[in-house]
DNA sequence: CACAACAATGACATATTTGTCAGTATTTGT
DNA sequence: ACAAATACTGACAAATATGTCATTGTTGTG
């Protein structure tokens, strides 16, 4: 199903994202402080989340996007 | 400013969505009766696409999405 | 255990995407 | 130019992402 492949790629890019953010030390709220953006529910793959909220926190962790994915 | 930078890559997404699309001929209609995704407005970047969206598109049309990023 | 820092979750408000459909504009082929 | 196909746009509803704040759960350290 169509869902549930979204569920896989969602979880995915949560723990890509979590990853990113502890590699650079930051808490939830730090990186909330730097981006503007609120990871808490990204992180646990509760949204289906924007290509330019997904863009802002890459351009972040000096990541493109295509990096991104390419190692998901 | 991140407003400018987001409709760079919307404007991106939205030339290479289209490129895809043609590729195989098909039209927007023909796109939706495939996928059940509405293209018009992305075409237009008028819309901030999801990832879910974008995968599902990039499924049908067989490339990854750091296929799609690479070359945007 | 107790405390502190952090993460996860729920509730609510706001903004935006997407579906849907109708109408208009544009393109394409003859 | 004409007709048909296709694309674009606007409006509305529904679903959902995100902001915001409060509360609860978790983890690590003394």
């Amino acid at each position: 199903m169509a869902q549930v492949r979204d569920e896989i790629l969602l979880q995915k890019i949560a723990l890509k994202l979590k990853a990113l953010r502890e590699k650079k030390g930051l808490s939830q709220e730090q990186l909330y402080n730097e981006t503007d953006v609120h990871i808490a529910r990204i992180e646990t793959a509760k949204n289906n989340i924007r290509i330019s909220t997904l863009s802002k926190l890459c351009d972040y962790f000096d990541i493109s996007l295509s990096e991104f994915f390419k190692k998901l």
